[in-house]
DNA sequence: CCGAGCTTGTGAAACGGTGCACAAGGGTCG
DNA sequence: CGACCCTTGTGCACCGTTTCACAAGCTCGG
């Protein structure tokens, strides 16, 4: 299996966790971790880690395992970690304002640099740390900051403008919390959260247990 | 294909989408959706809503479309939304404080009724309307309140008290935004949302396509 | 009442992903 | 140095999901 063929989209997906996993657990350095540890660090089972990281490439020794320090350097490389990509947030109400101070996204190579709102009291000022700026100054600000990324926070009503501008500007990638579709070239690629969505899935199960249990308990 | 079967997850996980696509776009009593327009409404193809659809029932009239308001119930039905899910919040942070507060959640039926912290200057406050408890309080709130949904929205270091606490006091749905994994028993769901991951997953094609015109380019 | 036109519902094929099971191959200990 | 143990890497069968393609069936106009 050639080291940089294509990898299955379901891996890219994983990857990020076993990444995580390797840097949340000290491991010192030479130490290996099996597919069998990284699999519970990571929440699935063995075969799907070694699957998944023999499309890397061939990084583990039989019989012993992965060096940790290593195996976590070629993740990083395949992610493309290496890299700092700047975001953009759109939209500072409460979701916005929490994406921007989340940690986890500058820690991780992702910086918010800036964030917009069309709301005149917040326009100029800065929310912890974060420069807020009009919509309309969206163009501008991936420029000066080579934005990367762009966050859309905003209500479902403003999240198509907010696209459409963050692709004006040239971002290809958008992270979109709206509960709404968005319409974006081919190039650009969107992923999509929910959250409420999300909760009605659990809710389904929910529903389904206690009919369930209705229909068997009496 | 029988009425109530077993469906799809793939499935299940689309329905909030169709129902979301029917509940924003104001549609007259009576009025019908084509398989095609449903699939423009939730960001799918027509085939995906058809073959979906087909699992709840044989709702549609052919040479004609969906009743949307019928069919919008009958989603509904299935999802469970008539049902209303309390919700407590676990972390107000700054992730925790805007869940707490995101209206789309109240909206659909899962209302946040209560949160836990374990700052003592948060804990006896209300945060935008939601009572802040102690982490110790959780079972009397589940069971004061009849907690369904859990969300964990806490430090990643903190996430597996939550959810051993949230297991403990009877939840058996829990949604997770802590970057870890969590050891639930089986018969508890568990919706882990990384959103670092998520955005390392874009800075993964990102990185990619850099590398392509690197390569091209010269 | 019939034929044209449209849209659903659904077999069946194609696809991607998962998990098993085991050969390959390195390490270790006697 | 050889035998044994251990863990990777992977071929293969299986499964769920997607997509195609078309028959079934409804409506409407003439």
């Amino acid at each position: 299996m050639a080291a940089a063929g294509r990898i299955p989209e379901a891996t890219v997906a994983r990857l990020p966790l076993y990444l995580r996993g390797l840097e949340t657990t000290s491991v010192g350095v030479g130490a290996t971790v099996s597919s069998d540890e990284l699999a519970d660090l990571a929440g699935v089972n063995a075969a799907k880690v070694r699957k998944d990281l023999s499309y890397l490439g061939t990084y583990g020794t039989r019989g012993v395992g992965y060096d940790a320090d290593f195996l976590r350097f070629q993740i990083s490389r395949a992610l493309g970690v290496t890299n700092v990509w700047p975001v953009v947030v759109c939209g500072m109400g409460n979701l916005g304002r929490a994406l921007a101070n989340h940690t986890g996204f500058k820690d991780r190579g992702f910086p918010v640099v800036a964030a917009t709102d069309s709301d005149p009291d917040k326009i100029g000022t800065e929310i912890d740390g974060v420069p807020v700026h009009a919509p309309g100054e969206l163009g501008d600000l991936v420029e000066r900051h080579e934005v990367a990324v762009g966050v859309i926070a905003t209500p479902a009503a403003a999240a198509q403008g907010a696209a459409d501008a963050l692709v004006a500007a040239g971002v290809t990638s958008i992270m979109s919390f709206a509960p709404t579709v968005l319409a974006v070239p081919d190039h650009v690629e969107v992923r999509a959260v929910d959250l409420a969505a999300e909760l009605q899935i659990l809710g389904f199960h929910l529903h389904r247990t206690h009919l369930a249990e209705e229909q068997d308990g009496d």
